[in-house]
RNA sequence: GCGCCUGUAGCUCAGUCGGAUAGAGCAACUGCCUUCUAAGCAGUGGGCCGGGGGUUCGAAUCCCUCCAGGCGCGCCA
């Protein structure tokens, strides 16, 4: 919509350099912007001020003069300039009856851009640790990840949703230390061997509920094959447990797997689906790209000796605060090995674009990543990290405390469980993905005025009940009755149905998909108050079939968004 | 100490590629269901845009500085 405005000004200023009143002739990047009060039109755009430095003329005389080429444009019933020397166009029915044509026209599709040019993306997000369920912070990163990729998508890129697990690592060992003491508890194994095997983990092992479900799990399967748990494991050091003890082995892969099973069925839940899950361990085999991945860093010169260790030029790649270890001077990689290699394997499977939802808490990871793509000779701008702010839970605006450290952090799945995806996914789309979120789990439940959800939700349904009611009146209209849309309210909600492209567009390039929460709430602020005032079903057929089909174009874009957020628009409240 | 993020109405936040008189929801108060869904609507009040300086026709928005809060600065992952 806003383009076809441009256009108009484009050529005003066209004919006007043509005809020698003024002497630019391309344009400098203007701004259309939709008009916040009636009396300045429809659309205002700031052209005239930015061609004041280059006319070397009073923008309010440079405006005039557009203004008047503008008024003569077919669509444009007046145009004027005002203030400092804004140009504010008043455009003809017409051109909002076309709108609504091109929305009713399109229905589905309407919203869809080609601002990504089809380029291909690599989204990356949630990858939680398979050391236990998602919590509710991995729940912001899903819902973010997921609506941007749906956006993306829209906006014309063609998007890869990608899950790193880190299967392998410190962590996956205390995985698997934390489920064998809760066998042993379970075994009722003598005292002063439990007593024994927790001291020596030093309290470094997870505590939660579920840890035991995997005991127990593991315990049944072991029985199943006539097998028991291997009393040795207790006396084995921490470090190499699953290197140099198959059952060990054998234990920490059924935990993990357990466990990613577990969170892949609550990402389901939540409606969101990978297209892949990426294997940390399968940088290391079948082939080690890890160590490909080094020896080309040094090669080129961007890894060095030192002390031991082997570190990567972080400081004159990316000005980080320091340079980063690879490897360590035990020769053990580092996670930013593995790391640096999974990013060099993203740009070799092609991407344009690498996009990362990470928690807040790895900002100081950005500058090491961006290196390693400098490194690897390409631009350090194709990636784009966003960062996810911590969810503060409330419960009637109380905080519910959360402490990881005792295992009794709130889960995905609980939240879900209690208020349902929708209003989950809705929540956590609604402020900007940088900036601390209020979760309250009662607003979210509520079905009262206060809770945005169901507000948005329920112009769909009223919507939809209206269709059902008018019933055959609504079909068979042709375009022509349109114009019977006289009220006020009725072009207004039109121009607001209109703004979803930029809504859609904006939120792609800005990788905000917050903007499209924002969007839909307001729009459903317009779409009620006209509800409330005017009937849509009357015993006039032609006003009620306009009305119907104005109606149909709202119904549709509210669906459009919302599916760009996850969330779905029932028929029916 | 250095780096990143945040600071806008009583609360939670939009608006930040410079634009006209700074917006929304909640909370507070007053009204509206015999009529297409009251999970709704109409109305009222509410602001040194953290402070100060600068840039210019114009600053919540850009620059500098200070203040307050959060996070990060491991041969951890």
């Amino acid at each position: 919509m806003k383009p076809r405005i441009k256009e108009m000004i484009r050529e005003a200023v066209h004919a006007l350099s043509q005809e020698g009143a003024i002497k630019t002739a391309n344009l400098p990047e203007i701004i259309i912007e939709k008009s916040r009060k009636d009396e300045f039109g429809d659309f205002a755009t700031n052209v005239a001020m930015l061609l004041t430095p280059l006319e070397k003329r009073p923008p309010r005389e440079i405006a005039a003069l557009i203004a008047h080429k503008v008024a003569a444009s077919a669509l444009v019933k007046k145009c004027d300039c005002a203030g400092p020397g804004f140009i504010n166009i008043f455009l003809k029915e017409e051109f909002w009856f076309s709108i609504l044509k091109e929305i009713l026209d399109r229905g589905a599709e309407f919203g869809r851009c080609d601002v990504g040019k089809g380029k291909k993306v690599l989204l990356e997000f949630v990858s939680a640790n398979p050391t236990g369920p998602l919590h509710i912070g991995h729940g912001r990163g899903a819902a973010v990840g997921d609506a941007l990729a749906r956006i993306l998508g829209a906006a014309g890129h063609e998007v890869t949703k990608e899950f790193y697990v880190n299967d392998i690592g410190k962590q996956v060992f205390t995985l698997g230390r934390s489920v064998y003491y809760r066998c042993l508890e379970l075994q009722k194994e003598k005292k002063e061997v439990i007593d024994g095997f927790l001291q020596r983990l030093q309290d470094d092992y997870y505590k939660g509920a579920y840890i035991r479900d995997v005991a127990e799990e593991y315990l049944a399967r072991l029985g199943g094959k006539g097998e028991t748990l291997d009393a040795n494991l207790s006396n084995l050091p921490q470090e190499n447990w699953f290197v140099i003890n198959s059952a060990g082995y054998a234990l920490i892969s059924f935990a993990k797997g357990r466990l990613l099973d577990a969170i892949k069925k609550d990402l389901a839940d939540f409606g969101v689906e990978f297209d892949g899950y990426f294997s940390e361990a399968s940088l290391y085999k079948p082939r080690n790209i890890v160590d490909e991945t080094i020896a080309s860093l040094k090669d080129s010169g961007f890894a060095f000796d030192d002390d031991g260790a082997l570190w990567l030029k972080t400081m004159e790649l990316a000005n980080d605060d320091k340079d980063r270890v690879l490897i360590k001077a035990d020769g053990a990689k580092t996670y930013l090995a593995s790391d640096v290699a999974y990013h060099r394997d993203k740009l070799d499977r092609g991407f344009d674009i690498l996009v990362n939802v990470w928690g807040a808490d790895h900002h100081g990871y950005e500058a090491r990543i961006r290196a390693a793509l400098k490194a690897f000779g390409h631009d350090p701008d194709k990636l784009r990290i966003i960062f996810i702010q911590l969810v503060a839970l409330l419960r009637n605006g109380v905080p519910v405390p959360m402490g990881k450290r005792e295992g009794e952090f709130v889960t995905l799945r609980q939240v879900m469980d209690e208020v349902g995806t929708d209003a989950c996914r809705f929540f956590f789309l609604m402020r900007k993905s940088d900036a601390q979120l209020d979760f309250d789990l009662e607003l979210a439940k509520s079905q009262a005025p206060e809770n945005p959800v169901y507000y948005v939700q329920y112009a769909h349904a009223r919507i939809k009940s209206i269709m059902a009611h008018a019933g055959d009146a609504a079909l068979g209209i042709d375009a022509d009755a349109l114009n019977l849309l006289k009220e006020k309210d009725e072009i207004n909600l039109i121009k607001h149905l209109a703004l979803f492209e930029e809504a859609v567009e904006r939120a792609a390039v800005e990788m905000e998909p917050h903007r499209v929460t924002y969007y839909l709430t307001e729009l459903a602020g317009i779409f009620h108050p006209y509800y409330n005032k005017h009937r849509v079903v009357t015993g006039d057929p032609g006003l009620t079939a306009a009305r119907i089909q104005l109606c149909k174009a709202a119904a549709t874009v509210i669906a459009n968004g919302l599916t760009l957020l996850g969330v779905s628009a029932p028929d029916k409240m």
